[in-house]
DNA sequence: CCTGAGATTGCGAACGATTCGTATTGCGTG
DNA sequence: CACGCAATACGAATCGTTCGCAATCTCAGG
């Protein structure tokens, strides 16, 4: 039930995605993707995925990690985002359904939530002006049940 | 009507809310701020500000363009948001309740909306997980009316 | 399995936005 | 009007990201 002719390691169901969406499959991208889809799942920044790459031994260049994010993220394999606080891009695997984003700002953690009547609200505005859709980007700030001061008497 | 003393300059009606959040009146501040109050209301990036700023002869820093959008920022006088498209953030007056943006990916137009049940679903989100919301920033990314191919036939 | 063409990589330099460091200048008080 | 501290201008520094290029690798074809 594997698939024909072996086993499915780490390494090929990277292979996979990379070869449905036209783009060789080589070291970097396998690699890139592999620890991307590594649960658990969650963003990384460019430079996060440098210095985790670069401890296997294996040289990776960290401009190469831009270009194959940005591939990914234009073949829609992976979504970009931008949590201002630090001024750094972080990328996650995009398998589902949409989904927006809940930041703390003191420890930084990000959770996501889906939200059908937010998305249709959206709809809503966007015909209302003529206006046609193509992407929406909905992050909550605040502090995250962990991080907020005991309630004061 | 216009207050005891004299006429209101548009550079007078920039020292008031400056005083109002306790900072000094200075040239830069009231420079930028005046800008920003000049209609049409728009967002402005610093080096925006920095260019229209520069060629009314008196000199400004581009450093302290920053600097005081930044303390303005902090002070809740002006909002920053940062459309990711190009990588720079901009700026505008934050009077009024909160708004959130349409932004044109052809064009790069701005428009603003308000919508109250976006605004109530975001707080059952938050309540659902113990989080304290701070802010939040919501973009929708798309061709507006003017941008759109016409219609094929 | 071997070969060639074109894509991809690693490296360091380049880039743009923003911030920092510091001597100088200006605002606001007494 | 003089003084003290805060704010300014300027250039250098920083940080994330991208570019340019020679060397390397992937994959189609024989």
């Amino acid at each position: 039930m594997a698939g024909p002719g072996g086993p499915e390691t780490a390494a090929t169901s990277a292979a996979g995605p990379l070869r449905e969406v036209g783009l060789k499959v080589t070291p970097p991208r396998v690699r890139v993707l592999t620890q991307l889809q590594q649960p658990p799942r969650r963003h990384w920044s460019a430079d996060e995925l440098y210095q985790i790459l670069a401890d296997e031994g294996e040289t990776i260049g960290l401009a190469t990690i831009y270009r194959v994010l940005s591939q990914l993220a234009q073949a829609g394999v992976v979504r970009r985002s931008s949590f201002d606080a630090t001024g750094k891009a972080v990328y996650e695997i995009d398998d589902g359904p949409h989904h927006d984003h809940l930041v703390c700002v003191r420890c930084g953690g990000v959770d996501e939530f889906v939200d059908a009547a937010i998305e249709a609200r959206q709809q809503h505005i966007v015909a209302e002006r003529g206006f046609r859709l193509v992407e929406h980007r909905l992050a909550l700030y605040g502090l995250c049940s962990a991080c907020q001061p005991p309630s004061a008497g």
